[in-house]
DNA sequence: GCGATCAGAT
DNA sequence: CACATCTGATCGC
């Protein structure tokens, strides 16, 4: 996880850590028994990369294809350029194969550290031979093998979100999806203890639209140009394919892509992607290829290129932006580049309206902002409290429980009251209250 | 000296 | 704009 999760990863009560692979604080209370993987951008993939990592990872099965296939920018463009021979692979030791000397004797074993689990089945895993937890993977409508994850056991049933994107079309696969309905408040028999939220944009003022619709004027928009109008999709991490699949499906052209992001379409299980994607740069005037190693098409077409690029854009804002944009193109006016407010997160309204399909005992935000001291942690359970189970303890009630009875100070969240007394009011606090 | 983590900029 | 990424500094073996 990106810095600042809450007990370092842990999903209290288990002993499972979720997006996070780096070393804890020596005489951490609890240590792993097992990792959950649920996506592979870069802030949650932290310790992954360490060499000396030796621990069975669960994810699914697209994300360990995007894993041991990962390169990082500079590598790629080595490579391309011919300065590398070989590709350089952040993640290859993670799975290595078994080496077997001239006369057939096994030098070692190998190794495959990524278990990928199938998506919507339920899966148990032994801990330590001494607990048995099932869990089940299921998309989390963020990027290319993104899950969340609902983990059930002796010691209760957890969902942790990873990133996800719960707008309403999202919610309806949520509420219609049989491995949930236990959990849910219309129609289910049991209460989860804690959801694991995505509480990125939290905090954002403005409500994006459905993805559908960001899409949808996207192509409308772009159909207003000449027909000869090349565009540029800056498609910049894992997750934009809305962009591709939507601009692919309305003009019936395929997409410029570059040899990494082929490479990677091409082993996922979403294989419409492969499909609308071409390494022929000259075949179309869409490009999604990398964009700070233009193709020659691109950097041949120079300023005439329009680009299109993802922005965090609220509802209200697009609609006047496709009319103030539709306006500019019917007269004339130049138009260099277009915006589609594709948000990977959800706001609050959303992430409001997903917990109260579960109501669940309590919340935990997937991460903090360390230089809030906490205070945010405070802020996010207030700001939940009415989509809780009616005997729901807050995180502030049920932490100084057994659980957590040992967690190190800096991971117990307090009540606001004692939030104050606690800091005591230093730099660290003051900055925290101003930023609020 | 290197790998791993952290802080800061974009 | 803010997330995800990259770069350079710092830490520790």
């Amino acid at each position: 996880m990106p810095p600042g999760a809450p007990y370092h990863g842990f999903i209290l009560p288990y002993s499972i850590r979720v997006d996070e692979f780096t070393c804890l604080p020596p005489d951490y209370p609890i240590a792993p028994k097992l990792h959950l993987l649920t996506h592979t951008h870069s802030d949650h993939v932290l310790g992954l990369s360490s060499k000396s990592f030796d621990h069975t990872v669960v994810c699914s099965e697209d994300a360990k294809q995007m894993l041991l296939r990962h390169e990082v920018f500079n590598e790629r463009t080595m490579f391309e350029h011919g300065v590398r021979v070989e590709k350089r692979r952040t993640f290859k030791h993670l799975k290595v194969a078994p080496l077997k000397r001239k006369d057939g004797t096994v030098e070692h074993g190998g190794r495959d550290l990524l278990r990928p689990i199938p998506l919507r089945t339920p899966t148990e895993f032994n801990l330590s031979g001494e607990d048995v937890v099932t869990i089940t993977a299921m998309g989390a409508n963020h990027c290319p093998g993104a899950v969340m994850y609902l983990v059930q056991g002796s010691q209760g049933s957890i969902l942790h979100t990873g990133d996800f994107r719960a707008e309403p079309s999202f919610l309806d696969l949520v509420a219609e999806d049989p491995l949930l309905k236990p959990f849910l408040t219309q129609g289910g028999n049991q209460t989860l203890d804690a959801i694991y939220l995505d509480t990125a944009c939290v905090w954002s003022s403005s409500d994006p639209p459905p993805k559908r619709v960001a899409t949808d004027g996207l192509v409308d928009l772009m159909g207003r140009f000449p027909t000869t109008t090349y565009f540029f999709i800056n498609a910049w991490t894992w997750g934009y394919e809305d962009m591709l699949m939507a601009i692919a499906a309305h003009f019936g052209d395929k997409i410029h892509a570059d040899r990494y992001k082929h490479c990677i379409y091409s082993y996922l299980s979403h294989e419409g992607l492969s499909r609308i994607i071409t390494r022929d740069m000259s075949s179309t005037r869409f490009h999604a290829c990398e964009r700070f190693d233009r193709c020659e098409e691109v950097e041949r077409l120079g300023n005439s290129v329009v680009y299109v690029n993802p922005v965090p854009m609220g509802s209200e804002d697009w609609s006047q932006y496709l009319d103030a944009t539709r306006d500019r193109l019917k007269y004339g006016e130049e138009v260099k580049s277009l915006l589609c407010p594709l948000w990977r997160h959800s706001p609050f309204s959303e992430l409001q309206a997903f917990v109260k399909l579960f109501r669940p005992h309590r919340i935990i935000p997937n991460t903090l902002n360390p230089s809030l001291a906490n205070l945010d942690w405070i802020m996010i359970d207030n700001m939940f409290r009415d989509c809780l189970s009616s005997r729901g303890k807050s995180i502030v009630e049920s932490i100084r429980g057994d659980v957590v009875r040992n967690m190190p100070e800096n991971d117990v969240p307090l009540q606001l009251d004692s939030w104050v007394e606690f800091t005591g009011g230093g730099e660290k606090e003051n900055v925290a209250l101003k930023n609020l």
